[in-house]
DNA sequence: AAACAGTACAACCGCCTCTGT
DNA sequence: GACAGAGGCGGTTGTACTGTT
């Protein structure tokens, strides 16, 4: 493979910001010629710049075409989801915004959608939930960061363990897998357990995930598994060997699911909370395996369970 | 007001891909 | 098929600007 000549290599050409002098040259030259070679452009447009810095500087900033100004949050959505699909093929990304240059989307991307997926849980490359916690609540303001706030988190524990029951049982009651009844129930716990989401959602965080949704992550096929994490694309009930297979449920649907606003958690508000949420379920009582509603009564009363050592460290 | 930190973005650099010979 | 030139792309840097202490 060739390869041009390092646009440094010579010296006596003018680098850094472009001057508005400079900029009337190439628009003129450009609109009266068009813009041909790139090579031969500055020589002919009586500008002492490389090539490639006059393309760029016309793709980026002077064709006419070019939108300027902040990225609307139809557009941030478009990149997310993009992204998703291509990675970092801004080019590509480009292409389906019109007026926006793949340098200017790049660098939104770097100075604010970045930031913005990290802060909500999810590693911007991978666009799945971020598994180093130590990184998640780096991320988090301080006020909300767990490590530093040991004391006054640990106090809030029992607030927490319902409020995380209450997310689980709300997720379910607006999930496909809600049709598998206590089966469901009990699933859900192993899959939690093991550091799941259900439809997007980690109870264990108290938040909803969202996620850019692209088509070919729909099939289960062809997702890689992040940490054991399913991708569904189907309203259908998951197969009960696949789930035993994975540690996690987490579907790519374009629903939205809304959490429930945080309680105040006293023990008779908590259980009115939590049986109003079961009875939403429409589970029929007698589906509801005996051993199913042990597995969830260990589960409230043990503290030392490794899922909530999860939520409270 | 000054110093410092964080952010935004234009521009550069080096590698890759495409195309013509 | 091999080579060379040109354009394109993604990563990175430099700097101006803004906010905070």
């Amino acid at each position: 493979m060739g390869r041009s000549p390092s646009s440094s290599s010579d010296n006596s050409l003018k680098k850094g910001p472009w001057t508005l002098e400079e900029d009337e040259k190439l628009i003129d030259y450009i609109q009266k010629h068009g813009k041909g070679s790139w090579q031969l452009l500055p020589k002919k447009a009586g500008l002492n710049r490389c090539g490639k810095s006059c393309r760029l500087r016309w793709t980026n900033y002077l064709r006419p075409d070019i939108k300027r100004g902040n990225f609307s949050p139809d557009e941030e959505q478009i990149i997310i989801d993009l992204h998703s699909l291509h990675g970092n093929r801004w080019s590509t990304i480009a292409s389906h915004l019109p007026g926006r240059s793949d340098n200017e989307i790049k660098n939104f991307w770097n100075t604010n959608l970045r930031k913005k997926l990290l802060r909500s849980g999810i590693e911007p490359k991978t666009h799945r939930p971020i598994s180093d916690l130590n990184l998640f609540f780096n991320l988090l303001p301080t006020s909300i960061n767990p490590w530093e706030n040991a004391l006054e988190f640990h106090a809030d524990q029992a607030n927490q363990k319902i409020q995380v029951l209450q997310n689980i049982l709300k997720v379910l009651s607006t999930s496909p897998l809600s049709n598998t009844g206590a089966n469901c129930l009990g699933e859900s716990y192993n899959l939690i357990q093991s550091g799941g989401c259900i439809n997007g959602i980690d109870p264990l965080h108290l938040q909803e995930l969202s996620y850019p949704l692209s088509p070919n992550l729909g099939s289960i096929e062809s997702v890689p598994e992040p940490f054991g994490t399913i991708y569904m694309n189907s309203m259908e009930t998951i197969p009960e060997n696949l789930v035993n297979q994975t540690n996690g449920i987490r579907s790519t649907s374009n629903e939205e699911y809304s959490l429930p606003a945080l309680v105040p958690a006293t023990t008779e508000t908590c259980t009115a909370n939590l049986m109003n949420s079961i009875n939403s379920m429409h589970i029929p009582n007698q589906t509801i395996a005996s051993n199913c509603i042990e597995t969830w009564g260990n589960l409230i009363d043990d503290s030392s369970s490794s899922l909530w050592k999860d939520i409270y460290h």
